[in-house]
DNA sequence: CGTGTTCTTGACACTATTCAATGAATGTGG
DNA sequence: CCACATTCATTGAATAGTGTCAAGAACACG
């Protein structure tokens, strides 16, 4: 959250301190909030992966976003009678909670951080967006490209990475949800990438072969991720991470 | 905005001052922002049809979301360098502007107005994952139908409708943008769908003559338009209007 | 070592796209 | 008020891309 936005020190040690205070881990596959639930407060990955989700009545799952260590899953639930999707692990992960009544207080008055949570919410929504591109307009193979580019660039935001190799442990049925597509396609395209030379995967682990050539086949822009600020900060760590990729 | 929370007097006279003070009529197919610019004031629909879109470098449209009457276009955008995607109307538009320092200086001194400007945001993103779902998981004609009765929920909970009646002036090619297909799949779905006896189109007006039918094709969920807290407001106006469809 | 999950492969069906042409409706200028 | 241009809706045929089904291989785990 901090890197698009600079937190006076007192901001910082307040959000720390809350941050501390309530943790839980979750293990690998377990729901966070269920659609239909109401929480008082909210959620924080501290890390570990998440996603939100939603079942459909058919059973299918369609995944709408994958959660990546500090980004809020639900900074304004507290004013919703109840979700209209569920937040859940991929991997054990580490959560955090923050009442809601400390959280519009927060909203109310530190207006650092109400922006910094303003921020991730329309970086949320710009995620939400592509991804309708992504669906509407892109074909397979371009879509699981665009997914993995994305996923390198805010681990990379974040620090979560070493270079172009990350932990990015799913199944290829958690990415047929994520994507729209079926498993038996996922495996194909991811097969095609592969022979391309574009990525490798071994295990858990991801690697960006060919970040330029992965891009150009993902059509990606990045501009919806809005970490230009980032990209002008002249003392940004999160500018040196994102260096040539944006 | 004013139907999930209840503004106080001063709010609202406040708010319909702003509103008042700066409008600007758009003709049909102009837009109000583009992708890239930046603006410092923001912008709501007070009356017309507008739409969220982006141009791909191949040429295509994308159209992201349609925005009716009281729907903000871009309530955050003064914390951002540049928009992401372009906002144009559909249909001639009054479309009012509020500078960006009053609107901040509303969210974080106007929990009441604040207050309406998260619910409409996190409404928004509901719409945006529902698309998601809409593209990833459901076929053609439900995709259409989707789209059909959310219209529908939409105006009425504004009330700009007359009952299962309302001004709907898209073209097919734009449907073609809004729903990830062909204008030509797009046209055969429509006429499936009068055969079906699901809706009529007359010109510029859409009329769903079996609301339960299209929304059972469509497989339609009202929660992530968090409509419930007109269903709850004992003496809401929306409860009433929306009543039998969600 | 057996069991369940995940990945991979092939054959085939089907949905939606592409391309191309026609017709209907609408708008425009003389 | 008509001739013309333009946009929009409709139709058909061929094709590409993805889904479906089914079965085997590789791997992880207790």
């Amino acid at each position: 959250m901090e890197q698009f936005t600079a937190f006076s020190d007192a901001d910082r040690h307040l959000l720390n301190e809350l941050l501390a205070q309530n943790q839980k881990h979750h293990g690998a596959r377990e729901d966070i909030i269920r659609e239909g639930e109401h929480s008082d407060d909210i959620h924080i990955v501290l890390s570990g992966l998440a996603c939100r989700y939603k079942i459909l009545e058919n059973g299918t799952r369609q995944i709408m976003a994958f959660l990546i260590p500090g980004d809020p899953c639900d900074a304004e639930i507290f004013i919703l009678k109840e979700m209209d999707h569920s937040i859940g692990t991929v991997t054990p992960s580490l959560i955090s909670s923050v009442p809601g009544h400390t959280m519009k207080d927060l909203l109310l008055n530190r207006p650092g951080i109400a922006l910094a949570f303003w921020w991730s919410t329309l970086q949320d929504e710009g995620i939400l967006r592509e991804r309708i591109i992504d669906e509407g307009r892109r074909d397979a193979r371009s879509r699981i490209a665009f997914l993995i580019y994305e996923m390198l660039l805010r681990m990379r935001a974040v620090g979560v990475i070493d270079d172009l190799r990350f932990e990015f442990p799913v199944t290829q049925v958690d990415l047929a949800d994520a994507t729209g597509l079926t498993p038996v396609h996922v495996n194909r395209m991811l097969q095609q990438l592969r022979e391309e030379k574009l990525i490798a995967i071994e295990g858990r682990y991801w690697t960006v072969l060919d970040p330029a050539g992965l891009r150009k086949v993902a059509r990606f822009e990045a501009n919806y991720l809005h970490l230009d600020r980032a990209k002008d900060q002249p003392d940004s760590e999160a500018r040196d991470r994102l260096k040539g990729l944006i």
